[in-house]
RNA sequence: GGCGGAGUAGCUCAGGUGGUUAGAGCAGCGGCUUCAUAAGCCGCGUGUCGGAGGUUCAAGUCCUCUCUCCGCUACCA
């Protein structure tokens, strides 16, 4: 094949957090790629970096009393530290806060601006005066206008699902500071992406930028209306880059991040001497990005109009894969399947995690599974029962004497195995790792047949055998040695081990081509250890976040930096353990502000006795309650809180009401003429509130 | 609630444009082997292809309805 030039990118990790195992499935999956491309003989510049503006580090520097500076520099160790733990291997590990970033944003700004697509307008917002900021909508927390749920965010609810502005937004409140926020006005800039509409309708619906599905998706959810405006401006204070010709305003972070990939190769160029302008201007280079599925509408729309707006390349070719689930489920922390890189590398090898990664991706968008039981399973049974197997059982045979001269009949296996090499190829080109594993553990199988079969073992206790010995064990290493090429993309350490182990380096995706012969055999040792169940359990253990009420403090740094190592198995938090309640509950919904006794007074609260309470068919969350206040005053009240309570168990108790909220039409199951008392996030997490014994329905509470 | 995705053997998944008795790996069971990291080899599957209806000579594969599960709902399209 002829070679290709390949500017391959992986989405930029924000520096607001650690690299876990769901990242991991992008890096991993472009890694392999990568390595794939450069084994086939292609020149791979990979290119990242940490996606480091926005408010949400400014935010959490303020919080931790340092600069943005520092916290993102000591993010960006923590993940390059993480990614080499991993063996993904980057050319260059950039930072959007860079200098070159910050020309390069410069350079696409005017060309933005010279092909006359920027424009102005008034957005109108709530303003945090304490903190001095505008306040983004998940900022703002308070009651939902239609639903009366309370610690809703701004933009929806997420008891009832109704959506709405931070206007509508009932007693709303700061998440910063606790404060009620004020709307303010403050002139925004906007790309205007529409006048870019038939390029992006070309450029995405062409066929050959987009798996299928996402250009479909693209198609049926912006292309067929016109495009709205893309909002790229934030007034101060906002942590990232001045808008040269709009003082006071700073790039949305979504504007400088993707520049970023540009960014890190010319930094790279310059560092390497490399042209700059033969990747991101001018010949055949192709730029492949790899990303989640969650970020697609900004690769997919925004990122083409900005560069072809510049004049920059297109991406040849933009790679999007699924979520990381664990045992089904998304990844939980309280559950510890919120597994963080480094907390994975104490426990576990990389080599593990790549191959069983790889075994799971293929070319589409669905998520992507992560079964601890069959990672434990596949791993031992398929690179340690077969693959390694294969030289562990072999190899010392022929210590003595190093391979064969001559190639030994086999059978056809070597070349069988050689012939698999370009349908393994394009598996691996299509990213479709799942189908290329099977090929390649298939191969194994075989090879371990060919052993079984010629049983060295007994051949060798006759001495006029031991140039068969040699021969068999020759082809065994050689069928070794090709699976070590094929799967050298996702286990790079194996195929170096495959080259100690024979004395002559891997190098090429064709050396499954040519067998070897005559080498020396350096004596035999464990290339990868088997998976115990126990080193996964601890892992879990280790990612377990403790449950809220036996939570020591938070530091005052508020950095979740937990405990590397310090996790003690047996602790169990049961008894005579002094309850030490944590902040996060405040910190969640800070308190609200003062009011007057008469504002209390206002509000009606009773206590009541449940006399119905039934499931609401159409809604996940509701249940019809009907409760009495004494004598014959009966109110139907609906209240979200399903996931928690089953209905049959709330007949008959006392709770409490607010009896005085104006009655509400809810979504057509009818009206709730009150709400229902409770605590807790939701979810399962909802605490209903019940007066002691002896109380009486009717009851006012004061 | 909205949007998206998925439902095929115990588990994880293959099954372009509909076409012989629906496949693989792993697990499991039985036997063999003992070189190898409790590794290897041989044999063993009566699966309502989530359910109902429809189109067709023919449907896991197309259409309609339906059930269940999962994900997203981020300064956001």
């Amino acid at each position: 094949m002829s070679t290709r030039r390949l500017l391959v990118t992986s989405a930029l990790p924000y520096a607001n957090g650690h690299i876990h195992i769901g990242h991991l499935v992008e890096y991993i999956q472009t890694d392999i790629w990568v390595r794939f491309q450069r084994l086939a003989g292609n020149e791979v510049a990979y290119m990242c970096a940490d996606d480091t503006h926005g408010t949400a580090i400014m935010i959490r520097a303020q919080k931790e009393g340092r600069s943005e500076e520092s916290l993102i520099a000591e993010m960006r160790e923590a993940h390059i530290r993480d990614f080499a733990g991993f063996d993904v291997e980057f050319d260059y590990y950039g930072s959007t806060n860079s200098e070159e970033n910050r020309e390069l944003c410069h350079e696409i700004w005017a060309a933005l601006r010279k092909a006359g697509l920027v424009v102005e307008e008034d957005v109108r917002q709530l303003f945090d005066t304490e903190k001095g900021t505008f306040l983004a909508d998940r900022f703002v927390k308070g009651t939902c206008p239609k639903c009366g749920a309370v610690d809703q965010y701004g933009d929806n609810c997420d008891k009832c699902g109704a959506t709405y502005t931070p206007a509508d937004l009932i007693n709303p409140k700061s998440t910063l500071s606790g404060t009620t926020p004020e709307f303010r006005t403050a002139r925004h800039l906007f790309v205007r992406i529409e006048d870019l509409h038939p390029f992006l309708t070309e450029w995405t619906q062409s066929g050959t930028h987009l798996q299928p599905e996402v250009a479909n998706y693209l198609k049926g959810h912006f292309l067929g209306e016109p495009l709205r405006d893309w909002d790229i401006s934030r007034p101060a204070p906002y942590f990232g880059f001045e808008i040269p010709d709009s003082p006071g305003n700073y790039w949305y972070v979504w504007f400088d991040a993707p520049i970023g990939y540009i960014a890190a190769t010319k930094a790279w160029c310059k560092k390497t001497g490399s042209d700059f302008d033969s990747w991101w201007k001018t010949g055949p280079a192709e730029v492949h990005h790899f990303i989640g599925k969650d970020i697609t509408y900004f690769h997919t729309l925004f990122w083409p109009a900005m560069l072809k707006t510049a004049g920059f390349k297109l991406p040849t070719f933009v790679h999007i894969h699924g979520f990381l689930t664990v045992a089904g489920e998304k990844m939980a922390k309280t559950k510890g399947t919120f597994v963080r890189g480094s907390t994975y590398l104490e426990h576990l090898d990389p080599a593990f995690l790549r191959y069983y990664y790889a075994t799971k991706l293929s070319k589409g968008l669905d998520d992507l599974d992560l079964n601890l039981k069959e990672f434990e399973e596949k791993v031992n049974s398929d690179l340690v029962g077969k693959v390694v197997n294969l030289a562990s059982r072999s190899a010392k045979f022929v210590q003595e004497t190093g391979l064969a001269t001559i190639y030994p009949e086999d059978g056809g296996l070597f070349a069988e195995a050689a012939a698999a090499r370009d349908e393994i190829a394009a598996d691996y080109d299509a990213g479709d790792f799942s189908a290329a594993m099977r090929k390649i553990m298939a191969l194994a199988d075989k090879a371990n047949r060919y052993i079984d079969e010629k049983s060295p073992w007994t051949l060798r206790k006759d001495p006029s055998k031991a140039d068969e010995v040699r021969q068999v064990c020759t082809v065994a290493l050689n069928l070794f040695r090709q699976l070590a090429v094929y799967l050298a993309p996702v286990l790079p350490r194996l195929a170096n081990q495959a080259g100690e182990l024979l004395q002559t380096p891997i190098r090429s995706w064709n050396d499954v081509a040519t067998p070897l012969v005559g080498t020396g055999v350096s004596p035999f040792t464990h290339m990868l250890k088997r998976v115990d169940e126990k080193q996964v359990q601890a892992m879990i253990e280790a990612s377990k976040e403790p449950e809220p009420v036996a939570a020591p403090a938070v530091p005052a740094t508020g950095a979740p930096t937990a405990a590397a190592g310090g996790v003690t198995p047996g602790a169990s938090t049961d008894e005579a353990t002094p309850v030490v309640d944590g902040p996060e509950c405040l910190v969640a919904e800070p308190l609200a502000g003062v009011i007057a006794i008469d504002d209390f007074l206002k509000v009606d609260l009773r206590v009541v006795r449940v006399l119905a309470a039934e499931p609401v068919e159409k809604s996940k969350k509701l249940i019809r309650l009907t409760v009495s206040l004494g004598g014959d005053v009966r109110r139907t009240i609906f209240a979200g809180i399903k996931t928690a309570y089953d209905p049959a168990t709330l007949v008959g108790r006392l709770i409490v009401v607010c009896v005085n909220l104006a009655p509400r039409e809810m979504k057509g199951v009818g009206v709730s003429e009150g709400m229902v008392l409770a605590a807790g996030p939701g979810d399962k997490e909802i605490f209903i509130l019940s007066p002691d014994s002896g109380a009486k329905p009717g009851q006012r509470l004061h």
